[in-house]
DNA sequence: AGTGTAGTTTTACAACTGTAGTTGAGGCGG
DNA sequence: CCGCCTCAACTACAGTTGTAAAACTACACT
């Protein structure tokens, strides 16, 4: 399940806004420069062909819906990158993740927490098989 | 800086070996189906044009060596990743990570202290400066 | 000198992407 | 009814990628 930078943000624009209409998702590409209609309508048919995304007809107007999850393409992409980048090791990642300047206090104490609790649940799995 | 699938396997195969010849990458490279040696060649130059590698040539022999560092890479890409999946929140990444079942035990050990690390770190940055 | 041979360069082509003009159809305001 | 507007659909074209055959070239060996 592969996507370009266009697509992706594309995505994006889905999944945060919902359900939408080729001018609203156009409208809502934040960009210096806009892309015309037309650009956005061909990028949306491709997608669709590639099972991205979904469209339903109301009239004439195409409501274009996501066909993936945001939460399966996270998944997916960083599988990808742990595979690919570091080598399977997520530990690199998190390094690399934490060098890089985007992880405020807030955000730490959110790891830290996700961490404790996966400690846990990880526990309890084993102890709880066999 | 933007790598395509390929690209990014042999980025990996320069990574790891070091300076190589066409032929040392092609065999390198671990594919059910090998590529044609021509293949790799094309890649190769492709990807000098791009400023990915340098080569310097040895009798007429080639001998390739990465242009980029595997750190700033992995590097660029995870911020990347940050911000155009997860919305600028590394917590969300972390999430997916920790959900992906590529975390073993050591793995999470490691995260837990590079966690504990950063956390000393940024206090002391903090407290070093006014 | 003649012939392999290994390696680079050139050429080719199909798929995908980014971008957008043009066309056609349906509905609306007059 | 007629032209205008809004959309989707079609067409177009350049750039990148994946893939590889074919052409060229320098060396080594007999």
């Amino acid at each position: 399940m592969k996507l370009s930078g266009r697509q992706l943000a594309i995505m994006r624009v889905l999944w945060d806004r919902g359900e939408s209409t080729v001018a609203e998702i156009q409208g809502a590409l934040d960009l210096e420069r806009p892309l015309a209609y037309s650009t956005v309508a061909t990028v949306m048919s491709r997608m669709e062909q590639k099972g991205l995304v979904t469209h339903r007809a109301e009239g004439r107007v195409f409501h274009y819906q996501p066909a993936v999850s945001e939460d399966g393409m996270g998944t997916s992409l960083v599988g990808e990158i742990v595979e690919r980048i570091f080598r399977g090791s997520p530990a690199d990642l998190v390094s690399h993740l934490l060098k890089s300047d985007q992880v405020d206090a807030s955000e730490l104490d959110r790891i830290k927490e996700l961490v404790r609790q996966h400690e846990k649940n990880d526990v309890r799995r084993k102890g709880a098989r066999k």
